[in-house]
DNA sequence: ATGGTGGGTACCCCA
């Protein structure tokens, strides 16, 4: 049976939700994940995923800042949200769908401007976030044959992960320290990356560009922050994968766009 | 080499 699961940083559900009902009007995703959800719990638009067909929800959200949320067309249990770095941040939600599938939504911290941990405390919480997270994976692989990890990792952890890896080398996101960490992460628990199992690694493939630039389409300095990794049970299940491009044309576009994965489980 | 554009919130944080 197919089963498609989308990612999203929508950077403010309540002012975009006109663009996540019309994603999951022309997409119809089974479980959309979100980040930067940047709305509290009670003012979270549960009225329009329910009226889209998206009933069972899981919210993790704070005032002003950061936020995940999980809309499915299937029902699930929440298993957890964690307090990374014991910041009393909302960036992680965990939850078991009924045939005993995992799914983990994160929003790794940006990390700020200067790649420092001793000068930019921001840096230093992303990188020992990561740390935790390579921790928390190593754990977690005993109990989840099959899982999928999704969500805006803010990093871009390959050459072709960005317009230009010469130029990028020094800029948070595509720092080395960041890269070795996030590979860390990921083979801690055997993660394989799932959008990469489709487009080879010569290949350029981004999710987010800049609101800064003056033509986002003509000058295409992307960078692939957003991620669906997959246990290596599930490597034989993939079937397709979308970057949704057209959506970052979008009117009041978010700077990042829907990655989809389909798997025949 | 610099500053560019967007969020939320409350006069400044963050991406």
């Amino acid at each position: 049976m197919p089963f498609t699961i989308a990612t999203w940083n929508i950077n403010s559900v309540r002012l975009r939700i006109d663009l996540v009902t019309r994603f999951l009007a022309e997409h119809g995703p089974d479980v959309l994940c979100l980040q930067e959800t940047k709305t509290m719990d009670d003012a979270f638009p549960r009225q329009a995923f329910a009226a889209a067909g998206y009933g069972h929800l899981a919210i993790a959200g704070q005032k002003g800042y950061h936020g995940v949320a999980i809309a499915s067309r299937r029902p699930f249990d929440i298993l957890d949200r964690p307090d990374w770095c014991a910041m009393g941040d909302a960036r992680h939600l965990a939850v078991r769908f009924a045939d005993g599938l995992l799914l983990d939504n994160f929003y790794v911290p940006a990390g700020g401007d200067e790649p420092d941990p001793a000068r930019n405390p921001k840096f230093d919480h992303k990188l020992k976030f990561l740390g935790e997270m390579a921790a928390w994976g190593a754990a977690r692989r005993a109990t989840a044959a099959r899982a999928i990890l999704v969500g805006d990792l803010n990093v871009a952890p390959l050459e072709h992960d960005v317009w230009s890896h010469k130029q990028l080398r020094d800029v948070v996101s595509h720092t080395p320290v960041e890269t070795d960490l996030l590979a860390t992460v990921q083979s801690a628990q055997g993660w394989v990356d799932a959008m990469r199992h489709f487009v080879p690694a010569t290949e350029k493939l981004y999710s987010w560009w800049s609101y800064r630039a003056r033509d986002w389409q003509a000058a295409d300095r992307g960078r692939r922050l957003d991620h669906v990794w997959v246990t290596p049970a599930l490597t034989g299940a993939l079937r397709r994968m979308t970057v949704l491009r057209d959506a970052r044309g979008w009117d009041k576009p978010s700077d990042h766009v829907p990655v989809l994965v389909t798997l025949d489980l």
